[in-house]
RNA sequence: GUGGGAAUAGCUCAACUGGCAGAGCACCGGACUGUGGCUCCGGCGGUUGCGGGUUCGAUUCCCGUUUCCCACCCCA
């Protein structure tokens, strides 16, 4: 049997509702707030998430679903040329055909910058396949991922397979532009497509964008509950130039004041807002020298995750929940030690206007965002019955994303909201929500499949739900389905009926039964 | 990617130290020919995730594998 593939899963009724309602009440709310809808692309370039979201983050090094498109095969001469006067150790181009078998040949590889290369692109017969297996880690088609490296395959695995090289931006910068391969990607996050699609269409010349988009992303994680390889988020970003209000603590406190109120409307109870300020990049590059040389000489205490992210990521040693950790954290020094006047200015103002409107808050000076674009204002909410994974949306401002991708200066904030996690919490306080119909039409004896059809045509065109029985079903079984389906009256369609134009029209929860004639049971059934 | 647990009917779950694969719900039919929910009776439903091994015999024990769950890593 062909089941869905890995930490892929279908959305079935009646859970489908509840993903309608979440949806359907964001539109109101975000509309109120003048947001309008974006779609963009599932998948872009590459580098276009290498560049927004940042080259070392867990996202883009390992975490993405990435493909080769547009490299012909003949350019693969270049590409060889290229690779081979690049890294002259490489001789196992020798003796490869790319189109035959090659049992014996070892796998051709280079050892660079403390890193295994493997080249690319031959034929791999089921001997070298399972040499490789023990070294890898198998996926069935598309990717192999080995400690190293990745190894992304145009066909199916066993046939042709092709190494990706770690350093590949590298090889697509240098390569004549019209041999490039074109690397593309499903999207991990939508906030980088929209704001590709800001500049791509010069909506700066519009003034003030206020954006927001439904829809799946994809990563490749290891799947847990809540966490899967589509998702699904919910975001909106606010983004234009700054003489525009881009930049305003308005904006900042508008979002948080919006997505409180769209909390309340879906009625999630229990929810906290933090926020913090993780000030601009020129900022946080003083902040993480100085936690870098504060931690210098306490590291070699702290948990073994501690001693890694203290010299790859030094921010994120603020997240760490090792009891033991605690006190060394506490003496660390903070991000708010660093901000400068208007930074610090926009934060306060934030501040006010959230007292101001009503919205409480936390302020965690220790919270971080992953991502390398954001800027000052960052912020999440939790929530408490969501285990380990206890955020179910989190966000914040990126003044200088657009510049990076090679835009206009266009100061931003947005967020974005895991729509699974938040389903999840809804289906804890509400259950489920069942689709109901209006009105059950069973048609009764032979030949009223034909009146019945017209009365449900008539019916449904007045906007109430009908389901359809059959002639040839039993009464009593009638009875039965439409209870089932939540019908709330059942109208009898039989000879009698049909002849006097007046039907038997029956509530199912009070047991009442009327004659109404024709013309009035829109009217009867709607009331 | 790492560690632990699990996988049996459409769903929820049983099956003792290895001995005929079961129940409840759901579904279909009947009691009941144009009037439902209740009740009773009957029926359908399975390659016990997949592949190998041990055994006279495996849902049960062992190995591999896949998927899910939990935690880690990481994160909107």
């Amino acid at each position: 049997m062909i089941k869905a593939v890995r930490g892929t899963r279908d959305l079935l009724p009646p859970d489908t509702a509840l993903w309608n309602f979440v949806e359907k009440t964001v539109r109101e709310v975000f509309e109120a707030y003048n947001f309008q809808e974006i779609r963009t692309p599932i998948f872009e370039e590459t580098q276009l998430f290498s560049r927004a979201v940042g080259e070392e983050t867990d996202v883009v090094s390992k975490e993405m679903y990435t493909w080769e498109d547009g490299i012909k095969a003949a350019d693969y001469a270049v590409y060889k040329k290229w690779i081979t006067a690049r890294n002259p150790n490489v001789k196992a181009w020798q003796g490869i055909n790319p189109n035959a078998a090659s049992p014996a040949a070892p796998l051709p590889t280079w050892h660079e910058n403390g890193q295994d290369y493997f080249v690319f692109s031959y034929r791999l017969t089921p001997e070298v396949m399972n040499e490789l297996k023990k070294a890898a880690v198998f996926r069935d088609k598309g990717i192999l991922s080995f400690n190293n490296l990745r190894l992304v395959t145009a066909q199916a695995i066993p046939d042709t397979v092709r190494f990706d090289v770690e350093n590949l931006s590298v090889i697509c910068e240098t390569l004549p532009v019209d041999t490039r391969p074109i690397w593309q990607t499903l999207r991990p996050e939508n906030t980088a497509g929209v704001v590709r699609a800001y500049i791509e269409h010069k909506l700066e010349k519009r003034g003030l964008n206020k954006l927001y988009y439904i829809g799946p992303q994809f990563r490749r994680e290891r799947p847990q509950k809540g966490r899967y390889r589509q998702f699904y988020q919910i975001g909106a970003e606010i983004i234009g130039p700054k003489s525009a209000g881009s930049e305003s603590p308005v904006r900042d406190a508008e979002i948080l004041e919006m997505l409180a109120t769209l909390l309340d409307r879906l009625g999630i109870k229990g929810w906290t807002l933090e926020m913090n300020s993780v000030g601009s990049s020129a900022e946080r590059v003083k902040f993480n020298e100085a936690l870098r040389v504060a931690l210098e000489p306490v590291k070699d205490k702290m948990c073994a995750d501690c001693q890694r992210r203290a010299v790859t990521n030094p921010l994120r040693v603020l997240d760490c929940k090792v009891p033991e950790d605690q006190p060394i954290i506490e003496k660390l020094p903070r991000i708010s030690q660093f901000l400068d006047e208007d930074s610090r200015k926009h934060f306060d103002q934030v501040q006010e206007i959230l007292k101001a409107v009503g919205v409480e808050f936390q302020i965690n000076d220790r919270l971080v965002r992953g991502l390398d674009y954001y800027t000052r204002t960052a912020f999440e909410f939790t929530h408490g019955a969501l285990g380990a994974q206890n955020a179910i949306l989190g966000g914040g401002r990126y003044d200088g994303l657009s510049e990076s991708i090679g835009g206009p200066p266009a100061p931003g904030i947005g967020f974005a909201i895991g729509e699974d996690r938040l389903v999840m919490t809804l289906q804890e306080t509400m259950g489920s929500v069942q689709q109901k119909a209006d009105v059950y039409i069973a048609p009764l004896g032979n030949g009223m499949n034909i009146e019945a059809a017209r009365l449900a045509r008539e019916l449904r065109r007045g906007n109430l739900v009908a389901e359809l029985g059959d002639e040839t079903f039993r009464l009593k079984k009638s009875f039965e389905t439409a209870d089932k389906i939540g019908a709330r009256y059942i109208l009898i369609v039989g000879e009698n009926e049909t002849k006097s134009g007046v039907f038997a029209l029956k509530n199912l929860a009070t047991g009442e039964q009327v004659s109404v004639p024709r013309s009035e049971l829109a009217v009867k059934i709607k009331g």
